[in-house]
RNA sequence: GGGCCAGUGAUCUAGUGGCUAUGAUAGCUCCCUUACAAGGAGCAUGUCGAAGGUUCGAGUCCUUCCUGGCCCACCA
């Protein structure tokens, strides 16, 4: 046992324990063990330069319950991966490397973002070591890395085996920023400015009309107008046909119950396509599409004179030539909300693409009922899941027309345009560089690679797939069918729509159910007016300046205070609450472990007050484990604080004083059942400090206990309900009511708490509580101490 | 427009039917008491968003409304 240092040092503490446990391998998975498994699906932080202040928040909160279920004895597989891989990843490279991917060649861009992921990667993992997560850092893996690549690929064939995923022409969403396809859950919205316009189109028998748009530049890509069919103002026009203004094409007028009369001036025009809507309603007429833009957003040779400019430029030369020519009737300035695709905010189009789709609309029962098999953590955060679900209108598109992801592995045969898909054995395969094993069925042996690549939602939603080694081709033997689904998947609630939902749809299609027991959703930091955090606000935090001020413990002390699935504003003044948290425990133990000198570990009989203090803290450690079973670590740090500060600080360490340092008067007994208690408290309130705290109690532990190789492979402390004494207790309380007002009546008076009082009378019955007698006397420096009616302090 | 969550002292927050509503921060008063002044003791601060209702009893349950946040839809 050692002397504690005056002041604790937690930057040389930290840093010097962190290296303890990755060298002394603490948090190693153990594939032998006997041990019940706790397998965690770990998120993979999209590598991007540094962790931010929500990445410290929510891994802080998931390694909590990682902890307690490691010191509960449980076999904890804790992996920790990396998403690298997609177009998060290549827009990181394009900004860091000042290049464009569109004006590289695929492999000149993709060996850059190897080597740039490989430079930025150990820095990057570095921080969520320094906030003290204790994944396994040696079952790390990469979502661009051959295992991943192989798992994402055999999930692919997997589903092109069982019917899954089909290639489809169809419009599909279309990012014209990005060059590629999108899935409904990329979209974002965004407020826009616009402009309303009426614009007359001129019928037939030369009647004209007025029809409201905000994107003109469509004109040209008019396919027909509807109108409702109970439209009394119109019906007349039915079946008629119109001259679009400025292409002068003719369009036919049709009735169509989707119009809704009252908006805009209750004529519609069908466009190909301006959204969703379009889409249906060209298909459902089976109109033929006038496509009018090109894959990078700008108007094509049907656009006319318009050709070559780019939309936005087209909206305002087309509404500029209206106005010119008289078409257009009025001009609103409206402000509404647009769909754009969440990674570069570019407003969506719909563009007749080729694509893969994996089916999802025709299975939603059955991802609804597999979200049913899960246990929420918030249970309110399933509803977010299935309203998604309900409210989903496309396929899954997962190809992207981009470079750096995870390939199909997949050939088109040149002679006739078969699909061949690659052999499982092949795998991981890039089909640009490789071919496919034997013929078509044509007969030939000609094939070309597919070049799209997989959304990154496609591989980092088999992630339960790739740690479990689904694949067979880790190095040793992770036993998949034993380990899954994984115990637990933590995540924020965000990417409910993405990734928990794609991860169900992969489970499902799989292996026929959930892919986890247990989802704990977590909230976002807000800052301190409660405002959502953006770069571009300039109200964000970084984790590395709030690290320089206070202690990873302190940061993770402040991340334990929200409330499950809560959001959490970031305020300074909490991670200062904190440091003080780790200074009292500190000081505490500083005061605790002199006192431990002369005792022998034997508890004799056993003080009043210290029966009063070990049947609170056997609830403290009943209601603890009840806490984290359900994964509400807030509720953990509040109750061990409270109990820490108040009732061990503030009341027991008072209390005993007097048995500790006047032993001759009071008996070696007396001061060996408060040695016994002190120990006890201490060891089991760094215990149940620890998944919270890690660095400060291993620091401690090891000064004093150091019984294990690690406080974080100590068992979780378990209640002995034999110790639980209600009457001591409540008799205990009582006394503790007299001390409070004892001193209150002493800081009434101006007096200094060691002032002597000369007489208290109790107001209770003498043989109840004898046993608490000498302690209170001493406490409160009572001179006399009597009994009677009422209670009465004289000083 | 639909859904979800929330509205508690100056600020943030605990509290899912039961004695005078938690704790923290800021404020004020006192105390350098041999673990801790980055501390301790104490004081003050609340019509628990509003209105109805259920109940012996409501911050807690129900209804309606108001306000805020988030998600989704619409966006001719």
């Amino acid at each position: 046992m050692k002397e504690l240092a005056e002041k604790y040092d937690s930057c040389a503490s930290e840093a010097k324990w962190r290296a303890y446990w990755e060298r002394e391998g603490i948090y190693k998975f153990d594939k032998n063990s006997k041990k019940k498994l706790y397998a965690i699906d770990t998120p993979p932080p999209t590598v991007s330069g540094k962790m931010h202040i929500g990445h410290a928040f929510s891994y802080s909160q998931q390694d909590f319950i990682a902890r307690y279920h490691r010191m509960k004895g449980e076999n904890v597989f804790y992996p920790f991966g990396t998403d690298d891989n997609g177009l998060p990843t290549e827009r990181l490279v394009e900004k860091l490397k000042n290049v464009k991917s569109t004006k590289m060649s695929r492999a000149e861009f993709v060996a850059l973002c190897d080597k740039t992921i490989k430079e930025i990667k150990p820095d990057f993992i570095n921080d969520w070591k320094i906030i003290g997560m204790s994944c396994d850092f040696s079952e790390a893996y990469s979502t661009i890395d051959a295992h991943s690549i192989k798992t994402s690929q055999l999930s692919f064939l997997d589903l092109y085996q069982k019917d899954l995923v089909y290639q489809h022409i169809a419009p599909s969403m279309w990012c014209v920023q990005c060059q590629t396809a999108i899935a409904q859950a990329d979209l974002e919205d965004k407020d826009f400015d616009s402009t309303f316009n009426d614009i007359y189109f001129t019928v037939e028998n030369g009647e004209k009309i007025i029809i409201a748009t905000t994107r003109p530049e469509l004109l040209a890509a008019c396919v027909a107008i509807f109108v409702h069919p109970n439209d009394k103002r119109y019906t007349h026009l039915l079946e008629k046909s119109a001259i679009v203004p400025l292409f002068h094409h003719s369009v036919p007028i049709f009735p169509d119950p989707s119009v809704q009369m009252e908006k805009g001036t209750g004529i519609l025009m069908i466009c190909s396509y301006g959204d969703k809507n379009d889409v249906e309603a060209v298909n459902r007429r089976q109109l033929s599409p006038r496509v009018v833009f090109t894959r990078d957003g700008k108007m094509n040779a049907l656009a006319g004179k318009y050709e070559g400019l780019k939309i936005k430029d087209a909206r305002r030369e087309i509404l500029h030539d209206l106005e010119k020519e008289k078409l257009l009737v009025t001009k609103k300035a409206i402000r509404h909300t647009v769909n754009v695709h969440e990674r570069c905010g570019t407003e969506i189009e719909f563009l007749s693409t080729k694509q893969w789709f994996i089916k999802i609309l025709e299975n939603k029962e059955r991802f609804i009922a597999a979200g049913k098999k899960i246990s929420w953590h918030p249970e309110f955060m399933r509803t977010r899941y299935e309203h998604w679900i309900e409210g989903l209108g496309w396929d899954w598109c997962i190809s992207r027309q981009r470079h750096f992801g995870v390939p199909f592995p997949v050939w088109n045969c040149k002679k006739c345009g078969n699909v061949l898909v690659a052999d499982k054995n092949q795998l991981p395969v890039d089909p640009l560089a490789a071919k496919p094993k034997g013929k078509c069925s044509c007969g030939s042996q000609e094939f070309e690679g597919e070049k799209d690549v997989m959304d990154t939602w496609a591989t980092s939603s088999v992630s339960p797939q790739i740690i479990l080694n689904w694949a067979k081709d880790k190095g040793y033997d992770i036993d998949f069918e034993k380990m899954y689904p994984c115990s637990l998947r933590p995540q924020a609630h965000d990417i409910i729509r993405t990734w928990a939902f794609y991860t169900i749809v992969q489970g499902v299609y799989h292996e026929g159910k959930a892919p986890w027991k247990n989802i704990v959703i977590s909230g976002h930091v807000l800052d301190p007016k409660g405002e959502s955090m953006h770069k571009s606000k300039g109200n964000t935090i970084e984790p590395g300046e709030v690290l320089k001020k206070y202690p990873a413990d302190a940061l993770r002390f402040w991340a334990a205070g929200s409330k499950l699935g809560d959001d959490l504003r970031y305020l300074e003044k909490d991670l200062f609450t904190g440091q003080k948290t780790i200074t009292k425990l500190w000081n505490a133990t500083r005061f605790c472990v002199p006192q431990f000198a002369d005792f022998n570990g034997k508890k004799g009989k056993m003080e009043a007050f210290d029966v009063w203090m070990l049947s609170k803290l056997q609830k403290l450690i009943v209601a603890n484990t009840e806490n984290f079973e359900i994964y509400e670590y807030s509720k953990v740090k509040s109750e061990t604080e409270k109990f820490f500060w108040i009732t061990f600080c503030d009341l027991y360490l008072e209390i005993v004083k007097d048995r500790l340092y006047n032993s001759d008067a009071r008996g070696k007994e007396a001061k060996a059942s408060a040695q016994y208690t002190l120990s006890q408290c201490l060891l089991d309130l760094l215990k149940m400090f620890a998944p919270l705290m890690p660095y400060v109690t291993e620091e401690i532990y090891q000064s004093v206990f150091k019984e294990k190789k690690s406080i974080h492979l100590e068992s979780w402390p378990i209640a002995d309900k034999k110790l639980i004494e209600k009457d001591i207790e409540k008799k205990g309380d009582e006394i503790i009511e007299i001390i409070s007002l004892v001193r209150k009546a002493k800081s009434e008076r101006n007096l200094s708490l060691k002032e002597n009082v000369k007489e208290i009378i109790l107001p209770m019955n003498e043989k109840d509580v004898a046993g608490f007698i000498d302690d209170f006397k001493a406490v409160t420096k009572a001179e006399k101490i009597s009994f009677g009616n009422k209670l009465s302090i004289i000083i």
